[in-house]
DNA sequence: TATCTGTATATGTATGTACATTTATTGTTT
DNA sequence: AAACAATAAATGTACATACATATACAGATA
């Protein structure tokens, strides 16, 4: 959907405000779109991100310092995150034993479970490929990470 | 920055998945941003955005309801956002007349005042040309269309 | 060993957000 | 006109987030 309809706006100051604006209002829709088709689940984005992480690790258990540093959001709060997982009973906690002052965690069976069948109703990945191609999504990524410099 | 040494990870698994997270990533990090240089003024980006909004009014008032189609982020609570911008004495609410569940709002004096030496700060579109040409900003807001479908 | 500095995580607090519901008013139908 | 649905904005609520601070422990230094 172009910008100016999106923000009924009918012209902008420069492509660059555009392109800024563009990202800003991309992000938020993608983002209300996995909040919505998490929300069966019982779980918010944030959470989702950090189930996907210690899968990435599998049976290795991280810190809760090693979570945040690979989250997209780095400001939200990797320790209460990982305690409402707790609760759900989706990951473990163990303290560490060499430095009593870490917690490492692992996503346990019903972690993985719970990430199998939201990852079946998620398929980002399958949308965008029909909307846009890859070399398009390869400039995509190239142009945004020159922007973050 | 690389996505990789962003997110530590050193691989992902399609082009679209990378630019899928570049997205998110990117936005987060220009909102801190914003949100960092706007501190200083006692304002939330999204107060910046409502008082932009007014601002290309001119003097024409609007509804709550408009300043909402026009916003970056539509679940945000325009009608709270309004009211911490009136308590801050930046713009003026105004019953409609010909119809009285309406509210109409305008910037006033102060809020532009304060609009002017924030934008003195901001300048995100000088550096973001800074950073990529004005052919790529334009290829940027074209895929991030497409992906919005 | 006592103290100091740094690090990992947790917590307090204020603010922001998502979403459902409520209130006030309008326009429409019978 | 009475009853109804539709709309504009406000509010209640649960939850998330940003940021400062606290707690607990580790490692280095005197």
């Amino acid at each position: 959907m172009r910008l100016e309809e999106e923000l009924k706006q009918d012209k902008f100051h420069s492509a660059f405000q555009k392109a800024f604006l563009n990202v800003l209002v991309t992000s938020n829709w993608l983002e209300s779109d996995t909040a919505q088709k998490l929300k069966p689940f019982g779980i918010s984005s944030q959470q989702y991100n950090v189930l996907r992480i210690l899968k990435g690790q599998g049976e290795k258990a991280i810190s809760v310092n090693d979570i945040m540093s690979r989250m997209i959001d780095k400001m939200s709060n990797a320790s209460r995150l990982v305690e409402k997982l707790r609760k759900k009973e989706l990951i473990e906690r163990v303290i560490c034993e060499h430095d009593r002052r870490q917690v490492d965690v692992r996503i346990n069976a019903k972690g993985l479970i719970l990430l199998k069948s939201v990852d079946e109703e998620m398929n980002n990945i399958g949308e965008m490929s029909a909307k846009i191609t890859g070399k398009e999504a390869q400039m995509l990524s190239e142009i945004l990470e020159k922007i973050r410099g």
